[in-house]
DNA sequence: GTCTATAGGATGATAGAC
DNA sequence: GTCTATCATCCTATAGAC
C-alpha cells in the first residue's frame, strides 16, 4: 500500500533516467561512436536490451540524451535574440556581433545548473565534431528552429554582404564556435596545455571580437590588400568542374557527394 | 623470363597501391569510422587480412593513405610562408591576412593534379572534423611541422594580442578553415544547398577577409561595444572549478578529461 | 509494463596453411 | 605474398519470465 500507482520501487522513469545519465557521462567523455552500449548498461546496472525497449537504438538514445538538454540552451538564445531585435528597434540596425553572442553564450555558459550543463556541452561538442551521420543529424533535429532564426537575423544585420560572401562567413563563423565549444585536441597538441579549456567564458570574451569583426569586414574590395601574387579572378564565380573523373565505376551511393 | 626480379605480375606494389585507392576513395567519401575493412577490400578486389599484412590495422591504413598525399600540401604550405616572410623583410611586418591565406590555400587549392587532390580534400575534412581520436592524432603527424610554423608566424604577426586572446582566436581560424575544408552538412542542412561546397576558390576567396579581419581586430576593448546587460568581468580570469563532481566512481580511464 | 536471457549478423584483428 | 578460417566484440532484435 506504500505504493499506490507505480508497480515496483524501481519505476521506469528511474532505470530510463539512469541509462540517459551513464550515456551522458559517457557520450561526454569518449564521443558517440566510441561508446558501446554495454559499457553504458554496465555502468548504469540494467541491462544491454533495455536501450532497445526504451529508445529503439543508440542514435535513439542520442536523441533522448540531447532532448533533455535542449530545451533550456534553446530558451536562452531565443531570449537573448529577443533583446537583439528590441535593440535594433532603437538604435535602427541589428548589430552582427550581438547576434553572434546571443547564439553563442547559452551553449558556452548557461544559466542553468553549472555540473550537468558542463556535460552536455562536452558532449554537443563532441555531436558537432563528429563526422556528418547521425550524430550530425541529432544536433540539427534539436537546434535547427533557434539556428534558423540566428542565421536570419545574422542576415539582416550583414546587409552589405552578397548571398555568396555571407554563406562562406557564416561556415566560418559555425566552425569557429563549434571548435570554441569543443576543439577536438588539435589545437591543443599543437600549441600545449597553456590555457585551460574548460574556461568557457574567457574563450567567449576572446573570440567574439574576432567573430564581429569578420562578420563586419568589408566586402572583398577586390585586391585593397597588397599581394605579390596574381589572385584569383573575381569571388563570384561558381564553377562546377564538370565530370569528376570517376576512376572505379564499382562505387557504392554516394551519401554526401 | 618477361618477368625478371618481381616474383608475379601482381606485385607487391600493386595490391598496395590498390588497397591505399579504395581507402582513399571510401574514407573520402564516407569517413574513417563508417568504413569496413571488408568494404575495402571488396571494392580494391583483395583479401581482407592483407590490410593487416601491409598496414598493420585500420589506423595504419589511414597513415598510409595521409602521407601519400602530405608532401606536396606541406611543400606548397612552406613555400607560401616563405613568400610571406619575405615581403616582411620589406614591409616591416607580417601581415595575419596572408599567413592564414598561405596555410589555407594548398589545402583548399592544390597547384598538383586535380583529381586525385579533390578527393584528398575531402577525405582530410573528413577527417578534420572527425572526433578527437585516431584521425585526429593522424592529422596531428602529418601537418605538425607546417602547422606549428604557421602559429609561430602567425603570433608575430597579431603582437598585440595578448597570449590567452590570441590563443582563442586561433581556435576560431582552425575551426572556420576545417568547416570551410568540409563542414560536416550543418550549415548546408540549415540554409540549403545554395552554393557548391566544392568551389573552394570561392569559399576561401570569401572566408580571408572574414578570418583576416578577425585576427587583425582590436583586443577587446573592454566594453566599447554597447551592450544592455551588464557583461561578464575582465577577460583574463582563468577560472577552474576546484572538483569535477564524479557522479560514478566507475568511471573509466578518462581519455581528454 | 518491466526486465532477463539469448541469438543473429557484422566488425577488426590474428594464426597458420599454401 | 596471399588466402582461409577463426576469435572476441560490437549493435540489434526477439522470445519469454516476472
Amino acid at each position: 500500500m506504500s505504493n499506490r500507482g507505480r508497480p515496483r520501487k524501481s519505476d521506469s522513469g528511474r532505470t530510463k533516467k539512469r541509462i540517459l545519465d551513464s550515456a551522458e557521462e559517457l557520450f561526454a567523455r569518449h564521443g558517440f561512436q566510441k561508446v558501446s552500449l554495454r559499457s553504458i548498461t554496465s555502468e548504469a546496472g540494467v541491462n544491454v536490451a533495455l536501450i532497445n525497449y526504451y529508445f529503439g537504438n543508440k542514435v535513439g538514445l542520442l536523441d533522448a540524451v540531447l532532448e533533455r538538454r535542449a530545451a533550456p540552451i534553446n530558451d536562452h538564445r531565443n531570449r537573448l535574440l529577443d533583446a537583439c531585435a528590441e535593440r535594433a528597434k532603437v538604435t535602427g540596425r541589428l548589430d552582427a556581433g550581438e547576434i553572434i553572442e546571443a547564439y553563442t553564450l547559452p551553449l558556452l555558459r548557461s544559466d542553468t545548473a553549472d555540473a550537468s550543463n558542463r556535460k552536455m556541452q562536452h558532449m554537443i561538442g563532441l555531436a558537432y565534431s563528429d563526422s556528418s551521420l547521425e550524430t550530425g543529424r541529432a544536433i540539427h533535429r534539436i537546434f535547427r528552429d533557434v539556428a534558423r532564426r540566428f542565421i536570419a537575423m545574422l542576415r539582416e544585420a550583414c546587409p552589405e554582404l552578397s548571398a555568396q560572401e555571407f554563406h562562406w562567413r557564416l561556415v566560418c563563423v559555425f566552425g569557429g564556435i563549434t571548435y570554441l565549444l569543443a576543439e577536438p585536441g588539435r589545437v591543443r597538441r599543437l600549441v600545449g596545455p597553456e590555457f585551460d579549456a574548460s574556461d568557457k567564458s574567457a574563450a567567449i570574451a576572446c573570440a567574439m571580437p574576432f567573430l564581429a569583426a569578420g562578420m563586419s569586414a568589408p566586402p572583398a574590395p577586390t585586391g585593397s590588400k597588397r599581394s605579390a601574387k596574381p589572385r584569383r579572378k573575381g569571388t563570384r564565380r561558381v564553377t562546377k568542374t564538370p565530370a569528376e573523373h570517376a576512376s572505379k565505376p564499382t562505387a557504392r551511393t554516394g551519401s554526401p557527394a
